[in-house]
DNA sequence: CGGCTCCTTGACATCGCTCAAGTGTAGTGG
DNA sequence: CCACTACACTTGAGCGATGTCAAGGAGCCG
C-alpha cells in the first residue's frame, strides 16, 4: 500500500519549494495560524499508515480529526507506540532525512500535510513560522520527556493512572473518557503486555477508582485517586 | 546551592535581550558556529548541579568539557536520567518556560551558558541561527525517541547491550569504553537497579563480549555480538 | 446463528527487584 | 609504607511484579 507521503508526492509534484501550495483557509488548528495555510488534506480510515518507519521524511503532518498513534517494531516483533495524536497534534516532526517512527491512523482520520521544504522555506523568510515549528518540535519532546520517565520508572498501575490522566486532560472531560486505542495500543505505549493492562483496569475498576461500562469507554469515579497513582 | 542560572542572572544582568554579550570566540562546537558566539562559559566541579528541576528554562546550555547528566525524581525517590550529555551536546532547550529535568556535572565540566531570549531574538534576524536552534531540539527529540524504545521494549541485556554500542559510538573508539558515570546513574538511564546493571555487565564479560579492567573501563571483545543484543 | 475480533481471567513461569553481605579501590593521615 | 575509612561495586538468596500460555466471554457484523 502507498503510504501518503508516497501518494502525496504524485498529487503534488509542483509543489516543493514554494510557499503557498493548496490553501486550507482558516485552520483552527495550528499554534500560529500561518503553518495551516500551506499544504493538502488527506483521509485516511481506521488502520491505514500514513508513514511507513524509513519513509523520507518529506512532510510535516497536523491531526485535523481522528486519532493516530507512531510506533516503531523491534527485531523480535516487539513495538513501542511513541504517541497517541488527537486534534490539534502535529507529527513527523523530526530530525533525520527519513522517519523513524512509523504512524497509523487509529480512528478513520483527517490529516493536513504540509511539505518539509516548504515549511522551512517559510520560516527562512518569516521568524514566527520559524519560532512556530520550533514550538512543535519542542512540544514534542516535552511529550517524549514526560513519556521515558513513565516507561523507566513506574509500576503498571502507576503506568495506567498516568495514561489514564492523561487521555482525561487531553479530552477536556474530568470525568469521563473515550479510548479510541485497543488494549494492545495501550500496552504498547505503556511498555507492558496487554494481560496487564487489561487485569490493572479490571483492578482499578475494582478499587472504585474508575468505571467501565465498555471496555473502550471509561468513567472517573475518584480523580484525586487516579492523580495520586500517577506518581510524578 | 546556587544553581548556574541563578548565578548568572547575578553575573550577566545587562545581557538580557541584547544580541551580543561576552563573546567567545571560535566555538568548534555549535552545530552552526555563530550559536557559540554568545554567552558565558562557566565550570562546574563534578557533583555540581547546573539546573535544577523546576528552574525558569532562561538559558540554552552546551558542553564544552566533562559529562552531565539530566535527571528528573518521582514522588518516592526514584530516579530517571533522560540523558548524559558529552562535548559538543545541548541542553536545556525544552518547551516550557521552566525546565523540566535537573542538570548535573557528572565530572569536573566547562559548560557555556546562552540566554534564551537573547538567541530567540537573533533567530528572530538570521534564519540561520532559528533553523540551529530547530536543531538542537529535534536532535533531542531523536535522542529522546530511541531512549523511549529501549525503556519500554527492551531486557536488561539489551539495555546494557545498547547503552555500550551508544557510549562507543559517542566516543568515536569501537574497542574502549571509558564511563564517566555510576553504576547508579547507569541503572538510573536504563530503568533498571544497580544490581541488575553490575550483574548484566559480569554477565557480558563471563560471555567473552567485553572485558572490565575496571569497573569504568570497558573494552568491547566482540563488537557484532554487542550490536546484536541491541536489538533495534 | 456462526465467525470474527477484542477483551478478560486463570495458572504458572521468570526476569528483575529487594535485602543483605562481602570485595575491591581510592583517598587520608599517621 | 601501612592502617583506616569511605564509597563504589559485586555477588548471593529469595521474592514478587509482570510476562507467558491457554481458555473462555462479550460484542459486532454478515
Amino acid at each position: 500500500m502507498l503510504t501518503a507521503a508516497a501518494t502525496a508526492r504524485n498529487i503534488l509534484p509542483e509543489m516543493k519549494d514554494r510557499s503557498a501550495g493548496i490553501v486550507v483557509k482558516g485552520s483552527r488548528f495550528a499554534p500560529s495560524n500561518f503553518i495551516g495555510l500551506m499544504g493538502i488534506t488527506m483521509h485516511f480510515e481506521r488502520g491505514a499508515e500514513i508513514v511507513a518507519e524509513e519513509d523520507p521524511a518529506e512532510y510535516v503532518y497536523q491531526v485535523i480529526s481522528g486519532t493516530v498513534r507512531t510506533c516503531k517494531l523491534l527485531s523480535n516483533g516487539r513495538r513501542q507506540i511513541g504517541a497517541f495524536l488527537m486534534e490539534g497534534d502535529y507529527f513527523g516532526m523530526e530530525a533525520r532525512a527519513v522517519h523513524c517512527f512509523a504512524a497509523e491512523a487509529i480512528t478513520d482520520a483527517t490529516i493536513h500535510m504540509i511539505n518539509r521544504n516548504t515549511a522551512f522555506a517559510a520560516a527562512g523568510r518569516d521568524p514566527e513560522i520559524a519560532r512556530a515549528l520550533w514550538d512543535i518540535t519542542a512540544r514534542s519532546l516535552d511529550a517524549c520527556q514526560q513519556h521515558s520517565l513513565l516507561l523507566g520508572r513506574k509500576t503498571a498501575l502507576e503506568k495506567i493512572g498516568s495514561f489514564l490522566t492523561e487521555m482525561a486532560e487531553r479530552q477536556g472531560s474530568h470525568a469521563e473518557i473515550d479510548l479510541p486505542m485497543s488494549r494492545q495500543d495501550i500496552a504498547d505505549y505503556l511498555g507492558l503486555t496487554i494481560e496487564t493492562v487489561s487485569r490493572t483496569m479490571t483492578q482499578l475498576e475494582c478499587a472504585g477508582t474508575i468505571a467501565l461500562p465498555t471496555s473502550r469507554h471509561v468513567l472517573v469515579k475518584r480523580r484525586q485517586e487516579l492523580a495520586r497513582l500517577s506518581a510524578c
